[in-house]
DNA sequence: GGACAAAGTGCTCATATGAGCAATTCGTTC
DNA sequence: GAACGAATTGCTCATATGAGCACTTTGTCC
């Protein structure tokens, strides 16, 4: 009777697993209460954790998934990848990881370059006092906001430069101009080339990305029209890093526009060191998968339905 | 700075405890990736696991609860306790973990005295082959259906015995007669008190009970109108055991009704060395605690909530 | 029925781990 | 600032545990 055989030895393993785990008596002793010797004992409770029948679970805010991380960083190369479990508050526990990774982040950065934008708001929330002990955060995209959200971009690095005892420099440019000329001129102005300068040095950059649709922060900050905007995605953009868009390969998009741009480079980037790129949820799966493939970041900060989609891939 | 000291130790404690059980690594290793001690380590393991950030769970239809059986078991003074975890299933899963019971009781029964109802035919329907060999089955209180339901009573004995290899002996009367005489000549009959004989040598007992409503099976089979049992409700009635109704305490609500009721008495069953009282779901909490108190059973097999009711009074 | 591969078993031994203890640090109270 | 008790730390040592291996059992194919 090979089924009933197999159902005595699970019905044995559950006993075992309870006599461990809960009433945690050594496997000798289990061995002698239930007639089996301890070696089986062991090994049935090496199976029973295979089999999951005995479940361990970390539940816990800050925990992470150190096995889709390994995942990640393998199979694209990444230094670093940081993978919180799935819960109702994705964005906020996200950024409480960034937060996290920034504070571990050895050596510490004297010069963070960051963006702007909801999630790196988050993260300057989720920051502690002392993450760093004098750092130089600096915009590495232009950061007027036109609209409504007066000062947000600045706040961010503002808080984030107080927390680690340093100062902030902003990026005192538009993230879009309207005419090639104009942005150009900007791009080489003593007080906005000596920003761009200082970001190019960083240790270490924190960025985003947004998604190419008319609820980009872009759009809402007035430099983008929704036309603006339609008529990217017709032109293949998935979304934007650094206030440049981009197309599934990594590539701008409309190279009229990124001229246009007032910021730190993608190619800049991609030579960064540490990049450490931030996203959460499910409609950031594509650009995620940009910026992940197109190796504009060496380290992704996110949750685990975004690392799932990025590994599911042929 | 307290509060952030406890943060500290809190994410490192969940740092270990996933390198721990995720990743398992050595508590050396861990201690030495992150800059602590092993002691330390074990420690905050330890800690980790008695403050529910590490949760180990035993996830299988025939898990138990160990834990809960032993505070059953101290307090009311049983031989043995039987608790199933809650789920969607509790009736099939209490019926299987009773079967379960049944199996590995040793020595084995030679004669198992048995009630009858849904939870019986549950538990015989669980029974494997070959439970016991060659045991007696003899039911111990009246099993004739008047209504529907024809022949279930005897089925399930008939079951249990032959999975068992052995034959069954049913006890050939009413469970409840109308006029004392009758039920004092058939008790009396040489075939019943054959039966009732057999009964009473019985190496251990299994049985439910039910609930004084109209959904009783006793209602359902015929013994008793609607009526019969609201006014046995009104005289105290919490539920019957073996087809005797009971109240809080334990004593029959109606002694005339008991005399007509044929049937192991209950304190042939209050004497037993093994009487197994099966007990599964929220409605019959109440017939539970009475049959506990009041000492009816040597050991109980139900699920979690039922032990918990029956735990949490003062 | 015999031969062979696969699975399972009992064991040795190196290693990982928890209990228990002395030394230290920390926080409080005077 | 001194004195005290409580918590925390690093450690020793006994014990629990998993890896590896020879041996046995089981199942399968000819």
């Amino acid at each position: 009777m090979p089924s009933s055989a197999t159902a005595d030895t699970e019905l044995l393993t559950v006993r075992i697993a309870e006599l461990y785990y809960d009433e945690n008596k050594t496997q000798d002793e289990i061995g002698a209460l239930l007639g089996v010797t301890r070696w089986k004992v062991g090994r049935l409770l090496t199976q029973a954790r295979e089999r999951g029948i005995v479940r361990i679970e970390i539940m816990h805010p800050r925990a992470r998934r150190l096995g889709i991380e390994r995942e990640l960083r393998e199979r694209f190369g990444l230094k670093d990848a940081v993978v919180v479990p799935d819960s109702d508050d994705i964005r906020s526990r996200v950024a409480q990881a960034a937060a996290d990774y920034l504070t571990a982040l050895r050596p510490v950065p004297r010069i963070l370059g960051i963006s702007w934008g909801r999630t790196l708001d988050s993260v300057a929330d989720h920051l502690g006092n002392g993450w760093a002990t004098g750092v130089t955060v600096v915009q590495i995209n232009g950061g007027v906001s036109l609209n409504r959200r007066p000062g947000t971009a600045s706040t961010t690095a503002a808080e984030i430069a107080q927390k680690g005892g340093g100062h902030p420099i902003l990026l005192p440019s538009p993230a879009i101009l309207e005419r090639l000329e104009t942005a150009r001129a900007i791009s080489t102005d003593r007080t906005v080339a000596a920003v761009l300068d200082r970001a190019a040095e960083a240790n270490a950059y924190l960025y985003s990305a947004g998604v190419a649709d008319s609820s980009s922060v872009l759009v809402d900050s007035g430099y983008l029209t929704p036309e603006d905007v339609a008529e990217l995605v017709r032109k293949g953009a998935v979304g934007d890093v650094v206030g440049r868009y981009i197309d599934a390969n990594g590539n701008p998009v409309d190279p009229g526009l990124d001229e246009r741009t007032v910021g730190l480079g993608l190619d800049q980037l991609r030579a960064a060191e540490t990049a450490i790129f931030v996203v959460a949820g499910e409609a950031k799966h594509d650009i995620a998968r940009t910026v992940v493939m197109s190796r504009l970041c060496s380290i992704i900060v996110t949750d685990e339905s975004t690392a799932a989609a990025l590994l599911e891939e042929q």
